[in-house]
DNA sequence: GGTCGGATCATCT
DNA sequence: GATGATCCGACCG
C-alpha cells in the first residue's frame, strides 16, 4: 500500500528518470474515484540548459514553473493552450529545474470513471447519431482515453490544484513498474516544441498501442 | 487515411 | 500583441 516511488527515485537526471518511468503506475483518487494506468511514454525537460523547458535560463523562476525548482517527487502541473492541464514529475535537487513529462497511459482501472470524464470534457459528441438518440455523446473509445498529455490529466481529474503536490501520497500516487522483459525503450524527438527540437528526449515502450503517436 | 483551424488564457515581448 | 510541452471536429480523399 505504501509501495510508492521514494524521492531518491526522481533525484537524478531526468532523462533517466523519464526512461525509468515506463511501465511504473499513476494511482489518482480524485473526488472519491480511484483511477491507474500505467506509464507508456514520457519526455524529459533536464534543466536551465534546456531551451525547450519552461525552467530554461533565459526565462528563469516564475510562478508558473515555481514547481520545477521545489524537490523531486512533486507534482507540476500548468495549463497548455488555455485548455488542457498537463502533468510533470519534478527531478533532479531543488533549485535545478528539471521535470519529466507524463504524455500516454495504459489504462488500468477506474476505466468508467475515465470515460465519463474524458466525456464530460468533450463539448461535442462525435458525429451525428452517437448511440442512444439524436445528440447522445459517443462513447470515447478505450484507445482515447489516456493517449496525450491532455488527455491523460481529463482522465485522471488531475488540475492545477495538484501542483507541487507530493507524487507518493493520495490523491496521486507514482508506484513502481517497469518495461517488461519484451518491451523495448526507444527514444525520440520530443513532441510539440520549437526550440531543441531533435533531441531524443522523448522515451516510449516501442509498438505500444497506448502511445499519443 | 490525412490535414487544418478554433478554442482560450497565462506568460512574455 | 504573439505564442504555446494540446485536443477536437470538420473537411477532403
Amino acid at each position: 500500500m505504501d509501495d510508492v516511488l521514494p524521492p531518491s527515485f526522481y533525484d537524478r537526471p531526468a532523462e533517466l528518470v523519464a526512461r525509468e518511468l515506463l511501465g511504473a503506475i499513476i494511482v489518482s483518487t480524485v473526488d472519491g474515484v480511484g483511477t491507474a494506468g500505467r506509464i507508456v511514454e514520457t519526455e524529459a525537460y533536464t534543466g536551465p540548459d534546456d531551451d525547450a523547458s519552461h525552467a530554461a535560463a533565459r526565462i528563469g523562476r516564475t510562478a508558473r514553473n515555481d514547481a520545477m525548482f521545489g524537490p523531486p517527487g512533486i507534482a507540476y502541473v500548468y495549463r497548455i493552450y488555455g485548455v488542457h492541464w498537463c502533468l510533470n514529475a519534478v527531478t533532479g535537487r531543488e533549485l535545478h529545474p528539471a521535470a519529466v513529462l507524463i504524455r500516454a497511459l495504459e489504462p488500468l482501472e477506474g476505466l468508467e470513471a475515465m470515460r465519463a470524464r474524458r466525456q464530460a470534457a468533450t463539448p461535442r459528441g462525435g458525429p451525428r447519431g452517437g448511440e442512444g438518440g439524436a445528440g447522445a455523446p459517443r462513447t470515447v473509445p478505450d484507445r482515447d482515453l489516456a493517449r496525450g498529455p491532455g488527455r491523460l490529466c481529463q482522465a485522471l481529474g488531475i488540475t492545477g490544484a495538484l501542483d507541487r503536490h507530493s507524487l507518493g501520497e493520495t490523491p496521486l500516487r507514482f508506484l513502481p513498474g517497469r518495461a517488461g522483459r519484451e518491451e523495448e525503450v526507444l527514444a525520440t524527438p520530443r513532441v510539440g516544441i520549437t526550440r531543441a527540437a531533435e533531441l531524443p528526449l522523448r522515451f516510449v515502450l516501442r509498438g505500444s498501442p497506448w502511445l499519443s503517436r
